[in-house]
RNA sequence: GCUCACAUAGCUCAGUCGGUAGAGCACUUCCUUGGUAAGGAAGAGGUCACAGGUUCGAUUCCUGUUGUGAGCACCA
C-alpha cells in the first residue's frame, strides 16, 4: 500500500506502486493528458517513473515553472536525433538547457555545421516530433553504459561516462532509434515538442578547455507554445535594435577602425556623453572624500615585476622599449596610486587616504574577446584606491556600497546584484591573508544590509572582490562596479604608514570602481536607454527648427538663449520642410524639438515637441527653460 | 587565441556563372519658403579590405594577412 500526498495535502492510496502518470490519471484524465513530468519528494522525474514508497507528488504541466526546463532538455535530444538521422556518424556529446533554450555539441564526421544546415535539421526535428515517439528510460551500470556507447561509436559519450564513479547507476533515454545518456526527466513523447527553433551554430571546446578539440555546437530555443516563441524572437529583434554599435553609428557617437582594434574614436556627440558621465563621477569622488590624481601611462617594467603583474598578467600587457629600457603600458592604475601614497610619509591619523583617477588602461585582450565598447583594449576606469587600516575596511566598504547604489539609480538602473568573488588558483598571498580579506568583505556586506552570491575561484590574483552586476532594460546582466580588498600589493610596493606605536606598518589597500570602464558604461547606457538618453545626458538637448527663412534670426536667438542658460541647443536653419527636419532630429533622438514660425516669433514663444512625438503646444521660452532645468541632472 | 561566417560609395545593401560595378539615403548645385516623421531636378562620389597565386584577363576562383560578427576560451 502506497500513500501519495498531493500539493494540496490531500492523499491517495495505491495497492501497487503507481507511476507518476497513474497518480495524474487518478486525479483526472485532463491532468494526465497535460502532464509533462512529475516531482516526487521535490525531485523532478518522468511520468513513467514508478513510486515505491509513500511520497509527496506533484504533477508538472505546462503551468509549472519546471515545464520549460523539461521541454528544452527534450528538444535538445530531438536535435541530436535529427542530426544523427541526417548526418550518420556524427558523435553526440552533451546538450544542456540554457537561458531561453538549449544547445547540443556534436563531433561531426566532416565539416562543422553551418547556418545553412539548420533549416533541414529543424525540418527533421519537426518530422520526429510528429512521429510522437515515446521516450523510455532505462538504467545501466557505468561499465555497461561505457560498453554500449563504445559499441555504437560514441567515443565522447563513453568518455563522459568513464569519468563518473563506477558505483553509480546511469539512466539512458531512448526515443525511436536514438539513445542518449541523461539524468532526465523528459516529456513522455516527442509529440509534446512543438515550439522550437534552431538559432545558430558555433564552435565550442570539448569540455570547455581550449586545449581540447573544437566541437560543433547548435543553439536552439524552445517554448511552451508558438506565442511564447514569437515573443522571444521579437525580444531578440528589439535587443538588436538597441545594439550600441549600431546606435553608435546612427547617432554619430563614436567609431572604431582597423588600425586601432579595440580602441575608440569618440565623436563630438559621444564625447559629450562621456564628459557628462565623467563630470558626474568627479562629483562622486569629491563627495566620497577622494583626491583626484593623474599618473603616467607607461612605467618601467621593474615596477610591474614588483607588483606581481609581470608574473600574473604579462600576457595581457603591451610593452615598449627605449634606450635599452622596457616599459609597460599600464593595464591598471593601482601601482601608480601606490607611488603617490608612498611619496609622502603618512601617519595613522591620515588614514584612510583615498586617491582616485580617471585612469586610462591598456590591455592586450584576446582578439576574439573584443566587442564594441563592451570589451576594448584601451579604456578609462573610474578607479580609486583607499589606503587604510584593517579596522577601517568595513566602514569604507559600507560607504562605497551606498555611493555605488546611488550612482546606479541616478543613471536609471534599479536592478543590482552583488557577487563576492573568492580566491583564484593563481594568486599572491598566503591562505591566512585570504581568509581575513574574504571575511572582511563578508562582514562589511552584512553590515550594509546587502545580500550577495559567492563565486569561488573568481577573485583577482591579489585579493577577493565584490562585483556589482546590473540588469539593463532588456534583462541582460553586466558587471560594472567592484570593491576589492588587497593585503598584498602595498607590502610588495613598499607602502607604509606610521602607527600610534611610532612603528611603520603596511596599510590595507582597497581597489574600487563604480562604473568600471567609462567606455563599457556608456555602451550599457546606450543599450539601456535604446539611444534615448535622458535629457541631462543627451548630447544635444534641444534643436530649434524654423519654418521659413523669415524666422531664422528668431530661431538663432532662441538657441543662443538656451546656450546661455547652460543647455546644449542648436538651431537647424536649413532650407527644408518642417516635416523633414522633425523626422531627422527625431531619428537622432534629440529630446526636445522647438518649432518656430511666424506665430511663435510674434508672441516670443516656441512650439514644443518631444522625440516621442508628443506635442506640448506653444510655451513661452522661459517656461521651457524651467522645464529643461528640472530635467538637467540626476538629483 | 580557437571554430565558422563576413568585408562592394559616408551609411544600408544589391550585383558580377571571371571581361575593372549599381540602388536608396547622405553629400554638392539649382528650383521650391513649405506648420509637426522624407518636396522636385541635376551632379559628384568606388584600386569592390590588403598581399600573393591561378588565368589572356580576378572585385568575382584559391591561399595568406588584417578587421568585423556569432559562439567558445580569456576577462587580472
Amino acid at each position: 500500500m502506497i500513500t501519495i500526498t498531493l500539493p494540496d495535502n490531500s492523499t491517495k492510496s495505491f495497492d501497487a506502486p503507481p507511476s507518476v502518470r497513474d497518480v495524474a490519471t487518478s486525479i483526472g484524465a485532463g491532468l494526465a493528458k497535460a502532464a509533462l513530468a512529475g516531482k516526487v519528494d521535490g525531485k523532478l522525474v518522468d511520468l513513467s517513473r514508478s513510486i515505491d514508497h509513500d511520497a509527496r507528488v506533484e504533477i508538472v504541466t505546462e503551468k509549472s515553472p519546471e515545464a520549460l526546463e523539461v521541454i528544452r532538455h527534450s528538444t535538445a535530444h530531438l536535435l541530436a536525433q535529427a542530426v544523427q538521422r541526417l548526418y550518420p556518424g556524427t558523435q553526440v556529446t552533451i546538450g544542456p538547457v540554457i537561458e531561453d533554450g538549449f544547445y547540443y555539441d556534436f563531433a561531426p564526421k566532416g565539416e562543422p555545421f553551418k547556418p545553412e544546415d539548420l533549416p533541414a535539421i529543424e525540418a527533421e526535428m519537426k518530422k520526429i516530433a510528429k512521429e510522437s515517439l515515446p521516450l523510455s528510460r532505462s538504467v545501466k551500470s557505468r561499465d555497461e553504459a561505457v560498453t554500449y556507447f563504445r559499441g555504437i561509436g560514441e567515443a565522447y559519450k563513453a568518455e563522459i561516462i568513464e569519468s563518473i564513479p563506477a558505483n553509480e547507476e546511469l539512466s539512458l533515454y531512448t526515443q525511436g532509434e536514438f539513445t542518449d545518456l541523461c539524468r532526465g526527466p523528459h516529456v513522455p513523447d516527442t509529440g509534446r515538442l512543438k515550439s522550437f527553433k534552431l538559432m545558430k551554430t558555433a564552435g565550442a571546446y570539448w569540455r570547455g578547455d581550449s586545449d581540447n578539440a573544437m566541437l560543433s555546437r547548435i543553439y536552439g530555443t524552445a517554448w511552451l507554445n508558438d506565442k511564447d516563441l514569437k515573443a522571444y524572437l521579437t525580444r531578440i529583434e528589439e535587443a538588436e535594435k538597441r545594439d550600441h554599435r549600431k546606435l553608435g553609428k546612427q547617432l554619430d557617437l563614436f567609431h572604431m577602425q582597423e588600425e586601432a582594434p579595440g580602441m575608440v574614436f569618440w565623436h563630438p556627440n559621444g564625447w559629450t556623453v562621456y564628459q557628462l558621465v565623467q563630470q558626474y563621477m568627479r562629483g562622486v569622488y569629491r563627495e566620497g572624500g577622494y583626491d583626484e590624481v593623474r599618473c603616467p601611462s607607461i612605467l618601467d617594467v621593474s615596477l610591474w615585476k614588483k607588483s606581481g603583474h609581470w608574473d600574473n598578467y604579462k600576457e595581457n600587457m603591451f610593452f615598449t622599449e627605449s634606450e635599452k629600457r622596457t616599459y609597460a603600458v599600464k593595464p591598471m592604475n593601482c601601482p601608480g596610486h601606490v607611488q603617490i601614497f608612498k611619496n609622502s610619509l603618512h601617519s595613522y591619523r591620515d588614514l584612510p587616504v583615498r586617491i582616485a583617477e580617471f585612469g586610462g588602461c591598456t590591455r592586450n585582450e584576446p582578439s576574439g574577446a573584443l566587442h564594441g565598447l563592451m570589451r576594448v583594449r584601451a579604456f578609462t576606469q573610474d578607479d580609486g584606491h583607499i589606503f587604510c587600516t584593517e579596522d577601517q575596511i568595513e566602514s569604507e566598504v559600507v560607504a562605497f556600497h551606498k555611493q555605488a547604489l546611488k550612482v546606479y539609480a541616478d543613471f536609471g538602473f534599479k536592478d543590482v546584484e552583488l557577487m563576492l568573488a573568492l580566491r583564484p588558483e593563481a594568486r599572491i598571498g598566503d591562505d591566512a591573508i585570504w581568509d581575513r580579506a574574504e571575511d572582511a568583505l563578508r562582514s562589511a556586506l552584512r553590515s550594509a544590509g546587502a545580500t550577495w552570491k559567492e563565486l569561488p575561484g573568481e577573485g583577482a590574483f591579489y585579493g577577493p572582490k565584490i562585483e556589482y552586476h546590473l540588469r539593463d532594460a532588456i534583462g541582460r546582466d553586466w558587471q560594472l562596479g567592484t570593491m576589492q580588498v588587497d593585503f598584498s600589493m602595498p607590502g610588495r610596493l613598499g607602502a607604509e604608514y606610521v602607527g600610534e606605536d611610532s612603528q611603520r606598518h603596511v596599510p590595507v589597500m582597497l581597489h574600487r570602481a563604480i562604473v568600471g570602464s567609462m567606455e563599457r558604461f556608456i555602451g550599457i547606457l546606450i543599450e539601456h536607454h535604446a539611444g534615448n538618453f535622458p535629457t541631462w545626458l543627451a548630447p544635444v538637448q534641444a534643436v530649434v527648427l524654423n519654418i521659413t527663412d523669415s524666422q531664422a534670426d528668431y530661431a538663432g536667438q532662441v538657441a543662443g538663449q538656451l546656450g546661455t542658460a547652460g543647455f546644449r541647443a542648436s538651431a537647424d536653419l536649413r532650407n527644408e520642410k518642417i516635416g523633414y527636419k522633425i523626422r531627422e532630429h527625431t531619428l537622432q533622438k534629440v529630446p526636445w524639438l522647438l518649432v518656430v514660425g511666424d506665430r511663435e516669433k510674434e508672441k516670443g514663444t516656441i512650439s514644443v515637441r518631444t522625440r516621442s512625438g508628443e506635442d506640448l503646444g506653444q510655451l513661452p521660452l522661459q517656461a521651457f527653460v524651467e522645464r529643461l532645468r528640472a530635467e538637467s541632472g540626476p538629483h
